[in-house]
DNA sequence: TAATGTAATGCAAACGTTTGCAAAAATCAA
DNA sequence: TTGATTTTTGCAAACGTTTGCATTACATTA
């Protein structure tokens, strides 16, 4: 192939009458090469147009200077956020980032643990999939003491370094923010409980509904991966018959906006007859009609967080001793907009 | 550091007492190993747990089955979509992806350029800074003959393989909509002129409004990063004064929806006193209200031709003779939706 | 000038694979 | 059985670095 351009520092070496050895530091910045030869021999690597190889230190070093990330899907508004500043952030440390996506699925999910383990990758930070529970896959990263750190999607029973959202707290203000605009018949949309943090979610709103003499009700909640098709189905549940609920706490954007966007076409007016919450803060519940209502999780937080938990882990990598695992949470903010705004009306509403 | 559990096929090969060699081949299901010996093989390798060091498998093969990608920003609809394609097709292909993002900023593209030169990486895509016109830090990669695609946002004279979109039918289709629907007076905001996709988009604004016998007028071109706050601002001067414009062709949708919120904070009415035509059909454009106008530019498309483009380099390295570089251009289509909906009024409007 | 200490450089092994070539083992025909 | 094939395995070098240890060069002091 190529026309065998690639020089090494083998090259720098023999052009300059010096060991590989004395090379290689003074391209390091070892301390025992004298200034000038350091001077003498990055000249010529300039020269000669020399690029190190990664892979060749990574084998010789056992580190690759690169980071794994698995997410969901990269396309949705939090896990792109926080995988923008991981990215951003290790750039600043010398890490390289590879971004994978599970696409919610446990097999791909699993294929991908043992490619970038295969990659020598220094460290995994990883939300994972809606249905993992079986955590196995990631023991490898255990065993061998590589620094591995969930966020927001983060496992149940399985010790590890943990960033999470506070997703009790968040479904708990959610729901007490609908009862306190006047609902009173709050519409549950969670994801499936296969995912630890909507059961948080729910139990928030089950305690918040206690807690104001609200009854709890199994047909008033619905577990479904949170999709904008899935969205519309539960609508055309929902409004099926009468009653109508008064409020909707929905565990994601775009579910809240989907509904939305199904009470415009059945005419029931948000938020006179029908208030809405969604979960995320999406900038999308900004700019459509009338805003939406959401919780903002600080992505750029959380990411942040990430980032340092995990420089964190690779420093202290050597002196075993430090507990690798803990829980670290990120708080919510409520942020108000006009799909919760006013009072209900006294009577409520119906078809 | 950890328990030396890292098993290599030495491990392996000891084991079982054959040889490295015989292992490696067994392992890569060599046709002349025999059966039995790769059935042992595996079943070994099973049970010691071990992991391939695809760090020492690239060094010793000079390739590291890793593709790097930089985009502006993975935050954007255009580059998201697209980045999830390329991962999840190159994943079928046994290739890892490198995301990276540039942030716009050059400097940046250029470190990128080269840490992923030192990766290793079997191949490069790119989608370019904004004001990337030098570029001559790609040159490593020609110059090693190290497939190199750039999609989008391409270089203009710099002979290298380049996936984009139809920009200039794109600027003309929106334009020719606008004014088919009774624009007169149609103002465009486009990014600036370093990055020759919004040249040629200009380019077809230009030439639809002189099939229309319509004046070309400088004052109603804004040149300028595609941000929200750009396009608040550019509104500000657009409504400073009358004759306000009876369309707007925005070179991305975020700037077609901040139009739409300025316009309704001043009451301007959109499709009625003005229409609005977005770009990239980015999923904001449905659930805004009006629904925006925009020119869809196949972003699952683009994506499958850059990753088919990529393996076909990829495969045909051996021969070398394989023209290295081609155009391909992707179609657009314009979707036409409320924001330009009806015709205008004849006398047009003001203040 | 010799002795001593320090600063600078070199040697060679190692990291875990893959692969061309050589050698051994198995198979087959006579 | 022997020799000729064919199938299967092993040897050893190579990929480009880094690093502990040994060695050399230089500077300093007596």
């Amino acid at each position: 192939m190529s026309k065998r351009t690639e020089k090494t520092i083998v090259d720098i070496a023999e052009e300059l009458k010096l060991s590989v050895s004395t090379v290689s530091r003074a391209l390091n910045d070892n301390p025992n090469i004298s200034a000038r030869t350091k001077d003498k021999v990055k000249k010529m690597a300039r020269k000669l147009g020399y690029r190190p190889n990664a892979l060749a230190a990574g084998l010789r070093n056992n580190k690759s200077k690169t980071i794994g990330l698995i997410v969901p899907r990269i396309s949705m508004f939090f896990p792109a956020t926080i995988s923008t500043i991981i990215q951003n952030k290790l750039q600043e440390y010398g890490y390289n980032l590879i971004i994978c996506q599970s696409n919610d699925s446990y097999d791909q999910e699993v294929a991908l643990v043992n490619t970038l383990y295969s990659a020598r990758v220094d460290g995994l930070v990883v939300s994972t999939t809606l249905y993992t529970t079986d955590f196995s896959h990631f023991d490898v990263f255990k065993d061998n003491n590589i620094p591995l750190i969930f966020f927001d999607r983060v496992p149940k029973d399985y010790n590890v370094k943990v960033i999470k959202g506070d997703d009790y707290v968040g479904g708990y203000t959610a729901t007490t923010h609908l009862i306190e605009r006047g609902c009173k018949d709050i519409v549950h949309i969670s994801g499936p409980l296969t995912c630890n943090l909507y059961v948080e979610r729910v139990s928030g709103y089950k305690h918040a509904l206690q807690e104001n003499k609200l009854p709890f009700k199994k047909t008033r909640v619905f577990y479904q991966e949170l999709t904008r098709d899935n969205a519309w189905q539960a609508c055309e549940k929902i409004f099926a018959q009468t009653p109508y609920p008064d409020g909707i706490f929905a565990s994601n954007d775009t579910t809240a906006i989907t509904i939305m966007e199904y009470c415009r076409k059945i005419n029931v007016r948000v938020p006179e007859d029908l208030k809405i919450v969604g979960y995320s803060n999406d900038p999308r519940t900004e700019i459509v009609t009338p805003p939406v209502t959401s919780v903002d999780q600080y992505p750029t937080m959380m990411g942040e967080r990430v980032v340092a938990a995990l420089m964190e882990l690779i420093t202290s990598q050597a002196s075993a001793t430090a507990p690798r695992y803990s829980q670290e949470i990120i708080p919510i903010q409520l942020i108000a907009r006009e799909s919760t705004a006013g009072m209900v009306k006294a009577g409520g509403k119906k078809k």
